[in-house]
DNA sequence: AAGGGTGCCAACCGCGTTTAG
DNA sequence: GCTAAACGCGGTTGGCACCCT
């Protein structure tokens, strides 16, 4: 790869900076239908003028359905402060430990609150985590399951909003660590693949509820950027009336909701199809997306929804 | 009330890794 | 096996909101 990297979209065709709630109508329409095999041609076929990373960063970070928004919890912060000890900056990896949260807002929640929190001889340097990283990751890998159903459990149970409790400035010490663990572990017993489920479904169905009903245009530009919420919240009460199994597959998030695991090939051949031929092709299930329509037309006092999602498809 | 400083977070950039031809 | 394209990750930045003086 001698010749270096070829930009990955024109710079002077691409709108850059925060999206507006019709982009991201436009994209979640179009990744409900389509899916999002390609994300460098998603943008030209959606009718985005955006580059494809930045239209998968969004999709990711908020417009996904199973993207939790809200203040972390203290036992989230609790295993982030963990996690990182044992995995350094591998912000990714740690989000696969926090079932809705992403990389990008752990490192932010890591960056402006956690890091301040700790003694500077606590925060694991770049060579000190690279030395440990073997027998950690193997840890941390064992870890995985079982700390995913404790936080689904703390959504489940309502303990999730305690920033403002007396404790929730305490720092965890090494010896309280292995208790957290010891008490993992001991949960992780108790619990089957079904419950693993239920608990999830719950995380998800809570997760609907997080953010209150606001008109689009009474906010002020800068809360313009979290309507996302909106579309989010709307999306996941409309999965309940079109495919509500497919809650239970929380870090299943290439599925595209409404598609089940079975339907995922045939998805795909649309996708072929959508990339050969750039030209959209009729959806599957469109009573479904009707209804999803109308929903959100509801959800969001936003008149022109549908035509929104026609104009893209 | 105004202005400067600080904090926060969404988004961008660039590089390493993976995948496809 | 090689090369180029695409993806994914982590670091960084820009800009808004809030706080303090």
């Amino acid at each position: 790869m001698g010749k270096g990297r070829a930009p990955c979209c024109d710079k002077s065709k691409v709108k850059r900076g925060p999206w507006s709630p019709q982009e991201d109508l436009t994209l979640i329409t179009f990744i409900q239908k389509h899916g999002h095999h390609n994300w460098r041609s998603l943008p030209k076929l959606a009718g985005l003028m955006r580059c494809g990373k930045s239209c998968r960063l969004r999709w990711i970070n908020y417009l996904r359905p199973d993207v939790k928004r809200g203040n972390f919890s203290k036992e989230e912060e609790d295993a982030i402060i963990h996690f990182h000890q044992t995995l350094g900056n591998k912000w990714s990896k740690i989000a696969s430990f926090l079932p809705g949260r992403t990389d990008n807002e752990i490192k932010n929640v890591w960056n402006t609150h956690l890091k301040k929190r700790l003694p500077p001889s606590s925060s694991p340097s770049s060579s000190s985590s690279s030395s440990i990283s073997c027998t950690h990751d193997q840890t941390a890998e064992a870890d995985h399951d079982k700390n995913c159903a404790i936080f689904q459990e703390d959504e489940n149970s309502g303990v999730n909003e305690s920033q403002g409790s007396p404790s929730s400035s305490h720092i965890h010490t090494n010896p309280e660590l292995l208790k957290v663990d010891e008490e993992l572990h001991d949960i992780q017993l108790l619990l089957d693949n079904d419950d693993f489920e239920d608990i999830t479904s719950a995380f998800l169905k809570t997760n609907e509820m997080l953010y209150p009903e606001q008109p689009l245009d009474s906010l002020p530009h800068h809360h313009q950027t979290h309507l996302s919420t909106e579309f989010h919240n709307a999306w996941g009460a409309a999965q309940e009336v079109t495919k509500p199994q497919s809650h239970d597959h929380p870090h299943q998030q290439d599925i595209p909701c409404g598609l089940t695991e079975e339907t995922n090939d045939g998805e795909f051949d649309l996708w072929s199809q959508l990339v050969e031929s750039n030209s959209p092709t009729p959806s599957p299930s469109s009573e479904d997306f009707n209804e999803w329509f109308n929903f959100m037309d509801n959800q969001t006092c936003f008149d022109d929804f549908t035509l929104v999602g026609e104009v893209c498809l």
